[in-house]
DNA sequence: GATTTATAAGTTGTCGACAATATACAATAT
DNA sequence: ATATTGTATATTGTCGACAACTTATAAATC
């Protein structure tokens, strides 16, 4: 089994090439609708896309399935499959949810005593980003922080539902108007979080992780609303 | 299709005959498995079961991709699908997240002030059930009472997430020993719950829904992993 | 002109067959 | 006896075709 190094990026490579088509073509499709590429309410027709992707309908609706499992996806009977329209209602279920998830997932770091350093990474990877005024890299270490504080509570469960909300909040995030953000307000907004961690103080993370929340929730659904979809 | 293959296995409902024969089929599976007739680390094969039901595989694929999101369902690579093994953790993990969604419920219900008349009726129901010692009015009455807390919540999000658990639920009931289960205890687990949340004593619901819950949990876990599934 | 009916087009649902791949087992060589 | 190789088998992955059903369009009737 031991082969040069060389083989081994091959095959690793290959391996990619070698899923179920149905996989390769779920994770084309989750990165145009999580994009914003494929925008809520455009319509999958699975001949049209067996036709663009020169494979035939079963793979297609494979993936489309696995997407519906997702929720990016609704089927609307004998029309075809949708990505599924961003209700403003939609949205604020979503960054409800994700409230619960992560003081679910606080509740129990404080409860096993967990250490939270891996959290000062991103809130120091996020302030930097906010100096350098670059929103990619704040997005990316905001995910960061929030999956490994949710990674800390050691719930798989947890973990898989809130893989599936996020998806969502990237679609959402990729229609909004990143502009209204305030890169600088939202780096600062992680820190005293992990301080309350730390101090295991309970009902003040849950305020903080709620009123945090809810702001991107607020601008997020007015934006939603405002566009109309 | 004038002619419905399935109608020999026993499917009595019309309204499902007219359905797609992968969400017959999945149903059908579906009711095995959390009835407990197929047992978890069951295989399922593809070309077994379409020969069973005199289908082809497609839609029996489907329905199994169905079960696979439903979290019924694991692929084992070039083996075949297994019905999940149930581990003393998941079990943990389920139930724990049951915690959090009606907590979350018994918050928002709060918040609404929205009236709880309706948990009252299936609170009698099951010390109707308790007296006459009839376990499955139990849990039926049980599982209406736990549905009713979550839909007065107005959270179609949890409740998607809380319906699969439920399945899970259901799974682990028909495993359990359901001799070793006090009927009238837990009818009377109901009533303070109801209590509490027409007071509006947030904290009083949360510890009554997290004791009441953890002592089935306990006794689940415990029956599970002498069971060795 | 409005309403009903017939026709066409488009989409999903299902089928049977073939290809690819991993596993299990037997046969062979060392 | 052990390791290796080859073969058979079992299972999933993918394909192309056809059937059924819904919607849209056009025609016909009143």
């Amino acid at each position: 089994m031991s082969e040069n190094p060389l083989t081994q990026l091959g095959s690793t490579l290959t391996a990619i090439e070698q899923m179920p088509l149905r996989i390769q073509i779920a994770d084309m499709l989750r990165r145009a609708i999580v994009s914003g590429n494929l925008r809520p309410g455009s319509l999958l027709v699975e001949t049209a896309l067996a036709a663009q992707m020169n494979v035939s309908r079963a793979p297609i609706r494979e993936a489309i399935q696995i997407l519906e499992n997702d929720g990016l996806i609704e089927s609307i009977a004998y029309k075809g499959k949708r990505v599924k329209p961003l209700t403003q209602r939609e949205i604020e279920e979503t960054y409800s949810l994700r409230v619960v998830f992560e003081v679910m997932a606080a509740r129990r770091i404080l409860e096993m005593n967990k250490p939270v350093d891996a959290l000062w990474i991103h809130c120091r990877a996020m302030a930097t980003a906010a100096d350098n005024n670059d929103r990619d890299a704040l997005t990316t270490a905001d995910e960061a922080f929030h999956r490994t504080l949710i990674g800390l509570a050691d719930h798989d469960l947890m973990l898989t539902s809130w893989n599936s909300l996020y998806l969502r909040i990237h679609q959402i995030m990729a229609l909004r108007n990143v502009a209204q953000l305030n890169l600088a307000e939202i780096a600062g907004n992680h820190p005293p979080i992990v301080h309350a961690l730390e101090n295991g103080d309970v009902d003040k993370v849950i305020n903080l992780i709620s009123k945090h929340t809810r702001s991107i929730a607020d601008l997020d659904a007015a934006k939603i609303a405002e566009m109309n979809l």
